[in-house]
DNA sequence: GTCTATAGCAGGATAGAC
DNA sequence: GTCTATCCTGCTATAGAC
């Protein structure tokens, strides 16, 4: 699966350029060659590596999705750092950050939720793998973060709904830019993007709970 | 481009397939043999009848989708139907409503949510007959009720996000559904549908003023 | 490890009989 | 309008030289 760490060879060429196409147009609209012209190598090189196209677009997942879905979630933490039982806006801030600002580049970002959203849309077994090891971990962590300041009365399966939702945002601000842009007339530069991160943050808050977090606090 | 109305031959058995094959696998995933086949015609008939696969693709959203986005839309408008100035939360209830319940089967409904995300993912020439005809005009409406009832310290751009984020949301229950029974451990059922509506508009309810509609009355 | 060359097959499109 | 037969181009995968 693995090899050793250190190749900037046609292995590594082959898993960036595979996985730009794989996000821009997805996995069957790619061909072999066209991947193997980006990166400057040999048509055979794709099958000698990883034994196909499939396991090509699978191994993009587990050596580049996978870790990059852990930065985001550790910058999501680092923000959210020092502080045990963070406020929920905190928590949302935090998460809307991490996902529209973050750590990624902004050409990694669009790349991350392209991936992501083409593979809920089409499982190809590589869901599987985001699903257990990726999403429902931080899911988890967020019903966590959320719990204790929310009102009783809010179930968890109300609570779960909720992150469900913010997060459906965030994938669609992300995802949709296109359809967004054009909507709003504005693109995804900086400003904007705080914006979008100020709006998420807000809308959120306001449906997690209506209430203001101090007020919450025993 | 459109012939006469009366025809349940090839041509319109050819349309009923390939739009649930596009739906189901995208437009790359899908051969044409496979739609003919499924359609029990000949393979010539997709280019006799359409001048060739992507004109069938897009037949499809002219003749099929676009209808049927139509209607959502009466229906929506439909559960307004007498007031002039709904309520804020009957307008978010009316929307969820006619999305994820509303007039279609669920099998439509289902249909109906793959192929316009595809088309976002992957903008094909499709996009611009939905954005324009369809996404548009209907934004543009839900600006135009949801306004009078919001605060005016709540800008047109902060609408329309918030009119963004609530679209998201209804997209995302009704897209990502296996991630979405996965994470909550329920089936699309009547019931768990019903609960969906309810979220959805007490979420975004509260995220697009969180205050009570009542109060606002002049 | 990387290349060239090619096998083997599936894709969309078309010509022409009926 | 619908069929069969076929073209041609694209694909993935592999064999074997270097």
């Amino acid at each position: 699966m693995t090899e050793k760490p250190i190749d900037n060879t046609t292995r590594l060429r082959l898993l960036k350029k595979a996985e730009i196409l794989f996000a821009e147009k997805g996995f069957h609209a790619v061909g072999v060659r066209e991947i193997t012209k980006a990166a400057k190598c040999n048509l055979a090189a794709v099958n000698y590596h990883f034994g196909g196209k499939m396991n090509l677009y699978l191994e993009v997942f587990r050596s580049r999705w996978v870790p990059r879905a852990r930065r985001i979630r550790h910058s999501f933490e680092e923000a959210l750092q020092g502080q045990e039982s963070p406020f929920i806006d905190d928590v949302v801030g935090a998460l809307a950050h991490a996902f529209l600002e973050g750590p990624l580049t902004d050409e990694e970002r669009r790349c991350h939720s392209q991936l992501m959203y083409r593979e809920l849309a089409n499982p190809t077994g590589a869901l599987d793998l985001l699903a257990e090891n990726v999403m429902q971990p931080f899911f988890m962590k967020l019903r966590n973060l959320l719990r204790p300041h929310l009102p009783e009365a809010i179930g968890d399966d109300r609570l779960l709904l909720g992150i469900i939702s913010i997060i459906a945002m965030v994938i669609h601000f992300n995802f949709s830019r296109e359809a967004v842009s054009r909507l709003t007339g504005r693109t995804y530069d900086p400003a904007f993007k705080a914006r979008l991160v100020e709006h998420i943050t807000e809308f959120s808050l306001k449906g997690l709970g209506g209430m203001n977090q101090q007020e919450q606090q025993p």
